[in-house]
RNA sequence: GGGCGUAUAGCUCAGCUGGUUAGAGCGCUGCGUUCACAUCGCAGAGGUCUCUGGUUCGAGUCCAGAUACGCCCACCA
């Protein structure tokens, strides 16, 4: 069998994933108490993978093979996220678009079928997907966040919340979105500049002060009127109430003076609306004033307010601006710049309203269980917002890069309660069940479906209609998805009978949250905040955090540019590896990505010249016989192996360093440059000439080591070329690379000096290319070097190999010059200067500069006072050498 | 209003705790294809590391300030 010129991913892929698969070694096997887990950020089971999950996959594949070739028992759960809002409108649209009926037409059971079809297959596109780019996932353990065993997990953390008072049902103000008809947490609300007019005027004749807003329609419910308690102006009015008749509608506003009354907007005095804005809001708890709610779930005014009554808010914002003029209170119009609230699933504005819903309270103290938990955060009591920050304080939690350290303290110090009922169809159903019994109205929070009422033991029970956010499901991925809490409840026995751990005990906290910095708030923090609480530990020992991918020009890929890489497509056409490597290389955490179809087909072109390299390997290995190759001895090295030897150990040595460090890209680097430009550049063409027994061996040694540190980073090609290999050296059984041994060091010890022989070779070889091509001598020349440098050993010791790299013949001393003819040999002087000083002209310039540089820092007293021993140490050697190769 | 990030070759980006003559990929220029690979090889050009100060024996790296671009949070009456 020959193999291929070019390396052809797609006939290769599929087939190798599969055999990983069927290996079985995806699945955490080892028993081993080396554990290593990481938890796959859900996608959403919305449909199509973007370029956003391909860099997660590859980063998470990366470290999770790196792990398993180290010998850890290694988990990588995958699964999916059913996305509420989401999935949801995703749905609506569809069905909107096939059979022109929205899904209250088609009712809740019949609409939340085709959501669970449309998932199911969503999540098979997905599956296919995550296999594509290579991900060493254990399919077998693969979860939903609707799925039964979710389910228990949310509704038993919901119970226990709700038993220790952490959660509430209030009559709040909340983001409303008049589209999607349900609520939105404050981190899922978006904000679009534009222009809107800021209207001025007087709620009635009598009154005597005028006040600014963008939003007429609201007045309606006005409750005070705020100022600022250092404004002159108004300062005789604080305490005063006004009836006013506003339009027709009778308002009595108090008015309150509050420090948050900017005196310098508008007329310094502000309409406090409490149900209709979250500031409004706050000030109407803190002077208690009355909440009047006036705009409706539809975004229409509410019934009984005359003739604005059942108006969309838009319509009734004209209507009362008209009347204003028409009574000529109206005092101004103006342009002002704002931000507008909008939903962050379908960009519709929000409208701020008082609605009853479930809350979770971030500020309430409970008693803290865990021991180990209460040490960390050192008190007894904690908040869950004191918790979730304690835990990241204390350095339980290593957020890669630092600087969202600070974001999260600064997000978290600033939580409100969160509100966790949406009212939408598709999601975990609130485990609360309200009895109708109207003289009982008994409000039961329960695990299970409740039948009875425990308090008049009435049989008319409903369940709350709403569900939960969707982000208080996935808060609980990491240790949902292990099986908890039904797992906990076997632990003991388990242990006592076999001391077999479980999933659970084994894998969590989780090793690394590797995921965009994007949904550090949405998810980071409230896994955080949800895994202190219900199981005492921390779900992560470290976040990374990647950038999120961008075009060329640093934009956002969107549908709407139509500047979107579809990962799939890149991998059909570049192949799986190469677009891995693309989107890793070049990037540091936290930081954007720039990604274009040119960079992934230069790293195309990488996974080539690993396919060629182990082609050459493989090739000429069969073109000897078996007794051609004698063992490996240290002392047969020559200069190109010691010096190839070296390099890979400093290799690996560099490798082992950055990974550790989660500097992916360094490492990848450092491979991409030792396998290019040392081993198929310089070692393998000086192989070629060098024809000595035990090369073959030791390029085998070479290749199969470099396939190993490989092997994460592009797992298709290296496992493809490390198949072959074991069938041509025929091997019996198929050893899968996934599962080799991680390289850690090499079997043999080159000092520095060893190695430097081959650097010289390839200066010298370096040099008289360079003069060769400043001459433009042709190729075939004929050159005579007379050497009396103290290279002469060393060329005189190497000749063959540096004619043959360098394409000259070299001519010594003892050897006649009468193969030339007087025009070679004209040209043969000026070379013979520029190689036998080594350097070019130019070089030899700034070679001086940099052995005056380094004399001038020898010879500062400041320098060899101040400075630290080691530096001073390797400045001097430095100018040794410079010094060394002038002469040369 | 509060906070954060980025500024290095034509382009996209590396440069870890300050210590070689500042690097890579792409692009560009010249030469080269029987002999692993043209998805290739060899050679080359290209940088006052945004600016101004400061700390230091020594600054792309640390500090302060300025400029430009970007992001997050809050507010938005």
């Amino acid at each position: 069998m020959s193999l291929p010129k070019i390396y052809n991913p797609q006939e290769i892929e599929d087939k190798i994933y599969q055999t990983w698969e069927k290996s079985g070694f995806f699945r955490p096997n080892k028993s081993t108490n080396k554990n290593f887990s990481i938890a796959m950020p859900p996608p959403n089971a919305t449909g199509e993978l973007h370029l956003g999950h391909a860099v997660m996959l590859a980063i998470q594949d990366i470290m999770v093979r790196w792990q398993r070739m180290k010998g850890k028992a290694v988990l990588w759960l995958p699964g999916t996220d059913h996305a509420a809002i989401a999935t949801q409108n995703k749905v609506e649209k569809i069905l909107l678009a096939k059979t022109g009926q929205t899904r209250q037409a088609i009712g809740r059971t019949k609409f939340l079928e085709s959501v669970n079809d449309f998932v199911s297959n969503s999540q098979h596109v997905i599956r296919g997907q995550v296999r594509k780019i290579g991900s060493s996932c254990d399919w077998s353990r693969e979860r939903y966040t609707l799925d039964p065993g979710l389910s228990t997990a949310v509704k038993e953390v919901f119970v226990r919340m709700y038993q220790d008072g952490l959660i509430y049902r209030g009559n709040r103000i909340v983001n409303w979105c008049p589209r999607c008809m349900s609520t939105l947490a404050d981190d899922e609300v978006e904000y679009k500049e534009e222009t809107a007019k800021l209207y001025t005027f007087a709620y009635d004749k009598n009154c005597p002060i005028k006040i600014s807003t963008t939003r007429p329609e609201t007045k309606l419910g006005d409750t005070a009127i705020a100022v600022n308690p250092k404004d002159l102006r108004y300062k005789k009015f604080i305490g005063q109430i006004f009836n006013v008749d506003f339009l027709g509608q009778a308002l009595t506003l108090k008015v309150i003076a509050d420090n948050a009354v900017d005196i310098k907007f508008g007329t310094g005095a502000l309409g406090v609306t409490p149900a209709h804005s979250l500031a409004d809001f706050a000030l109407a708890e803190k002077h208690e004033l009355p909440v009047i709610k006036v705009i409706d779930e539809n975004g229409r005014i509410i019934k009984g307010l005359g003739e604005f009554s059942e108006l969309k808010v838009i319509e009734a914002r004209k209507k009362i601006v008209a009347e204003l003029k028409t009574k000529k209170l109206l005092i101004s119009e103006d342009q002002c710049q704002h931000n507008l609230s909008i939903c962050y699933r379908c960009a519709t504005p929000i409208e701020p309203l008082t609605s009853r819903q479930w809350f979770v309270d971030v500020n309430k103290k409970i008693k803290i269980k865990n021991e180990k938990l209460k040490k960390t955060i050192g008190k007894k009591t904690a908040s869950l917002k004191k918790l979730a920050l304690g835990v990241v304080k204390a350095g339980e939690i290593n957020i890669i890069p630092k600087r969202f350290n600070k974001i999260y303290f600064q997000w978290m110090e600033n939580l409100r309660d969160w509100c966790i009922s949406r009212q939408i169809w598709f999601g975990h159903p609130i485990p609360v069940y309200y009895c109708q019994k109207s003289n009982c109205q008994e409000i039961i929070v329960s695990r299970t479906p409740v039948s009875k009422c425990p308090k008049c033991g009435g049989t008319k029970l409903k369940q709350d209609p709403d569900t939960l956010d969707t982000w208080f499901s996935s808060g609980l991925w990491t240790f949902s998805t292990l099986g908890w809490p039904s797992e906990t409840k076997n632990l003991k026995i388990k242990n006592k009978n076999n001391g077999i751990l479980n999933d659970l005990e084994r894998f969590h906290p989780t090793s690394v949250m590797e995921t965009g910095y994007d949904i550090l708030f949405f998810w980071v923090a409230r896994m955080i905040l949800m895994t202190t609480y219900a199981l005492g530990e921390v779900p992560f020992k470290t976040v990374y955090l990647h950038g999120l991918v961008r075009d060329k020009e640093g934009r956002k890929m969107s549908k709407s540019l139509g500047n979107g890489i579809d990962p799939v497509k890149m991998i059909k056409k570049y192949g799986a590896d190469a677009v891995r490597l693309s989107l890793i290389i070049g990037t540091t955490p936290g930081n954007d990505v720039r990604l274009y179809e040119e960079k992934i087909a230069a790293y195309r072109n990488f996974i080539n010249k690993i396919w060629n390299i182990a082609r050459y390997i493989i090739e000429n290995e069969k073109s000897k016989t078996k007794n051609e190759k004698p063992q490996l001895k240290i002392k047969n090295l020559q200069h190109s192996d010691q010096w190839i030897l070296y390099e890979l150990e400093k290799l690996i040595k560099n490798v082992n360093h950055n990974l550790e460090h989660y500097h992916f890209s360094r490492a990848g680097e450092d491979i991409y440059d030792f396998i290019w430009h040392k081993l198929a550049d310089w070692y393998i063409e000086a192989a070629k000439v060098e024809a000595v027994p035990h090369q073959q061996e030791l390029l085998d040694y070479i290749l199969k080591k470099c396939l190993v540190m490989l092997h994460p980073f592009v797992p298709f090609v290296t496992e493809e070329i490390w198949g072959i290999m074991n069938i041509e050296q025929g091997a019996i059984k198929n050893n899968l690379l996934m599962i080799e041994p991680w390289v850690e060091k090499i079997d043999f010890k080159i000092t520095r000096a060893q190695a430097q022989n081959f650097v010289k070779i390839q200066e010298i070889i370096t040099a008289i290319r360079n003069a060769r091509a400043e001459q433009k001598l042709a190729p075939a020349e004929i050159i005579n070097c007379l050497i009396d440098s103290r290279l002469e050993n060393l060329i005189d010791e190497n000749r063959g190999l540096i004619e043959k790299m360098a394409k000259i013949k070299i001519l010594t001393k003892s050897d006649e010059l009468k193969t030339f003819d007087q025009i070679n040999l004209s040209h043969a002087k000026i070379y013979l200067e520029k190689i036998t000083k080594l350097e070019p002209a130019k070089d030899t310039a700034q070679l001086e500069k940099y052995i005056q540089s380094l004399e001038a820092r020898l010879n500062n007293p400041d320098f060899l006072a101040k400075a630290p021993k080691e530096v001073i140490a390797k400045e001097k050697t430095r100018l040794e050498e410079a010094r060394a190769r002038l002469t040369q």
